[in-house]
DNA sequence: AACTATTTATAAGA
DNA sequence: TTCTTATAAATAGTT
């Protein structure tokens, strides 16, 4: 995209293959992250060189996204325990929406999200005396 | 980069925001494939949608690529071990920073809130599991 | 989905 | 690797 056109081939010559390696990826990771703030998308990319050598991006936690990614290429469409709100919403349907609305919907969210990790640490806290109980009753 | 320049923040119409989501996310997927091509590169790119849809490109197989970059951060990740922030510090101290150091700071802490939740849950469960081989002895 | 004025990315050269 | 610059490609706003 430049002085010339270049054809998507691999390119032959170590050096040149090296220096455009350089330049596209510094621009594939900018684009990348344009497209996470612009669009609120969770983005993870991962590269190696053809020497081997790693470079990532994430919009949020790489190990999140993949877990995210894990569990949704394993779950192609099953709702088990449906959680109080609907989850399985999709984005044509919140578009109607008013801001107002939208920020309500996430507080609602935020909120779930914290009875959920506050109920966790109860249950385990509770598994946890009650097996302390029977172990002193020994 | 067309009529106007256009800012790189979180697009607030969600209209607007999709439709930019569907062009960008196009281009992204492209030039992460050329990158592939023609640098002879293994590339993995995971994008979920604010609506949660997911989509994905590898140039090889995915779950290798991501076996692949799971090995090797945890042979970069030895150091991890500390919590590389200092926790106590300030506002006042974060005043002098840019926003992309505030950006990795912010990356920083959220992997760390990550972290710690994992290791909360490893330990509860490792407790019980302990536990419960006591109560099995009695 | 198509158009087009602009911006951005980048190939080649230094 | 970095800078320069001519040109190709991407895309924001419009239709």
């Amino acid at each position: 995209m430049a002085r010339e056109r270049r054809e998507i081939r691999r390119i032959e010559s170590a050096a040149a293959r090296q220096v455009t390696f350089s330049k596209r990826r510094r621009g594939l990771f900018k684009k990348a992250e344009e497209l996470a703030v612009l669009c609120d998308a969770d983005v993870a990319l991962v590269v190696f060189s053809s020497t081997g050598k790693l470079s990532q991006f994430a919009s949020s936690n790489m190990n999140e996204i993949i877990d995210k990614y894990t569990t949704h290429s394993k779950n192609l469409g099953k709702t088990d325990k449906q959680p109080s709100i609907d989850l399985n919403m999709r984005g044509e349907e919140l578009e109607g929406l008013s801001v107002e609305e939208l920020q309500q919907m996430e507080k609602n969210l935020e909120a779930g999200l914290q009875r959920v990790l506050c109920t966790k640490d109860q249950q385990f806290m509770q598994e946890i005396s009650e097996l302390q109980r029977k172990v002193a009753l020994k």
